[in-house]
DNA sequence: GTCAGATGGTTCCATATGGAACTTGACGAT
DNA sequence: ATCGTCAAGTTCCATATGGAACCATCTGAC
């Protein structure tokens, strides 16, 4: 039952540490955490789902803003001026979908654009002030709610997590983005 | 823009890592990395993707499968005779989206149920030989898509961050499901 | 120059998705 | 026992989503 099944190396000090205090985990949970082969995935996307679903769920209620649409804000909120093309890299949504949300991110004047100068596909995409506004109200509570899953981690353990994370996004760009069908 | 923005303490030794060889990220996938008050949304969010996209298109155009089918018949390979609630609650997805899979999945016979004693209103979930069949088929590629991702990091920093992200998981039962509303 | 191919963005359409209502069964209180 | 509440699964429906075709423009080769 309890036992580290897993790969190779992982998880070998570690060994299912007694539960820790803390609130008992679901046993597939706990399954899936200790006993699975695709150990990175699954902490990944759990970790992805328990970020995503309070925050998301709440910018869309308070807000009615979808998450692609909030993906392309947030992406002005980093790089002001930066075009459709460049959210849809760097957040994975497909095209189309992007183009949608900003019409309509348009149509509700949290944004505006301006053709480029330089290519004429293209245009320019900067927040409204009104946009900037719903920013700086979202972006404290997530930030909050990143700290609060942080906070098991003291600030060594945070900084080499964000460390080696990092490291696997820098790169990313040698991952084959397809699978080998075969 | 290179600079190290980010909140508090992250990253500090660090520091933008002179692009250690490796091919370029994307100008704006930068920015998110390095320049993000939400540093660890955008990194789960970006690392699952790039796990996600990959294997569960190639999951999908080989074998038809969705990926809340999928996400079934993984759970039953490390756990058989679980039950949907059992799925729902450590996948995320909504209980219609598992019910959907579980009869897709029953009607070409990669599962097969019975009701439970002791829950006249729940059902035992199991493999068949042929859905047993596709996991064993499916797991080696996407252990070994992790392992791609895996290896910037040596040994050390992967027992670390398997160690890390396990810790977060643990104590996932403690956070917020939902985001104050205010 | 011009022509072929690639790229940014939009539109169209088939469908995958999740919320909400519903059914059946469990469970606890009185 | 009987009632109200809750949980497991299913069904219904409105809609969010992504693939593919499309248009306009850029880019490079010759």
């Amino acid at each position: 039952m309890g036992a580290v099944v897993h790969t190779e190396l992982l998880n070998r000090g570690a060994a299912v540490p007694a539960q820790s205090g803390a609130g008992k985990l679901h046993p597939l949970i706990a399954v899936k955490l200790w006993e699975n082969p695709c150990w990175l995935s699954f902490r990944i996307n759990y970790l992805g789902l328990r970020f995503n679903l309070p925050v998301y769920g709440w910018i869309e209620q308070r807000y009615g803003l979808m998450r692609p649409e909030y993906v392309v804000l947030y992406a002005l909120y980093l790089r002001d001026g930066i075009a459709a093309k460049d959210v849809c890299a760097s957040a994975g949504f497909p095209k189309n979908s992007i183009s949608r949300a900003i019409q309509k991110l348009l149509r509700r004047r949290l944004i505006r654009r301006a053709s480029d100068a330089r290519d004429r596909r293209s245009y320019v995409l900067r927040l409204t002030a009104e946009g900037r506004r719903i920013l700086d109200e979202t972006v404290p509570p997530m930030v909050a709610h990143e700290k609060r899953m942080l906070s098991v981690l003291n600030r060594n353990e945070q900084e080499t997590l964000s460390r080696l994370m990092a490291k696997l996004v820098a790169d990313s760009p040698t991952w084959p983005t397809q699978l080998h069908g075969e």
